[in-house]
DNA sequence: TGAATATATATCGTATAACGACATATATCA
DNA sequence: TGATATATGTCGTTATACGATATATATTCA
């Protein structure tokens, strides 16, 4: 086991990135909850809007997107559902899978929900780059 | 109200994101499970080494870096002190005030997922530098 | 083809960590 | 000195992620 050497600067840019990370996990939050949403939740609709398969994610791809396991991935998305945020569609191709979709009241909060992010994180963008240079 | 106009890109760029801020995180838990600590252990460690205040920090300040409740530090500081990683020091001037100090255990835990830390930044750096190159 | 296996989703009970409300001790201020 | 502010601590609740398990459907291959 080799001895690491650390300097105090190490130590502190790292504890400085992870206070910029919690900050922008506060911001989200924050902003998720003015717009009615749990934090997960909102989460869970940019990861479907964004689902890189081509066609509307299904419960396990959601779950990989957000490295959760697929069972909370269903309560989430049972959640989602009663909020009247995404609805469940049978996939008629394979009929094991769901395929989650937004409904436009989704998409409508994720857009603005997102562009706020942009902002947020245009913003914070010199510090994480300045912390970033520091590694 | 102002008509946010959102690009399929940007919202690919902000998932992308979010992805790469869970992966980390998911590495970060791992690790400090594997060190046998619990993830929020590990960031109050690294927060009371690196505190900014140029003495070690009570409650207040633990908390005020992890932003959480104060209440909150003090579960977590409990643990911490339960497993031998911390110690409650008394402030002779202030007797209202705890000061937390790292046990040598803790130093040296810290020391190796600080360094684990580290190269798992600079591995991931590029793609966060071509993601924030893209907000 | 049909049995065995794999995959996708769902259900249920448990555990943990964060929180709000409140309490106590000490310090500071008017 | 009395009133108020600050720092830490206690307690009970809640939310969410998880493991274990169940069910339905799809796929594989003997």
């Amino acid at each position: 086991m080799p001895r690491e050497t650390l300097s105090d600067r190490d130590y502190a840019t790292l504890a400085a990135f992870r206070l910029a990370l919690r900050r922008f996990a506060a911001f989200s939050e924050a902003e998720a909850e003015a717009a009615g949403l749990a934090p997960q939740q909102h989460q869970a609709l940019l990861a479907i809007k964004a689902a890189p398969w081509g066609h509307p994610p299904g419960i396990g791809e959601i779950a990989a997107q957000l490295l959760i396991r697929h069972n909370t991935a269903v309560g989430l998305v049972d959640r989602l559902s009663e909020a009247g945020l995404v609805r469940r569609a049978a996939d008629p191709a394979d009929r094991r899978r769901m395929r989650v979709v937004l409904t436009a009241r989704a998409e409508t909060v994720l857009r603005a929900l997102s562009a706020a992010h942009l902002r947020e994180l245009r913003a914070i963008r010199p510090n994480l780059l300045r912390l970033l240079d520091n590694l």
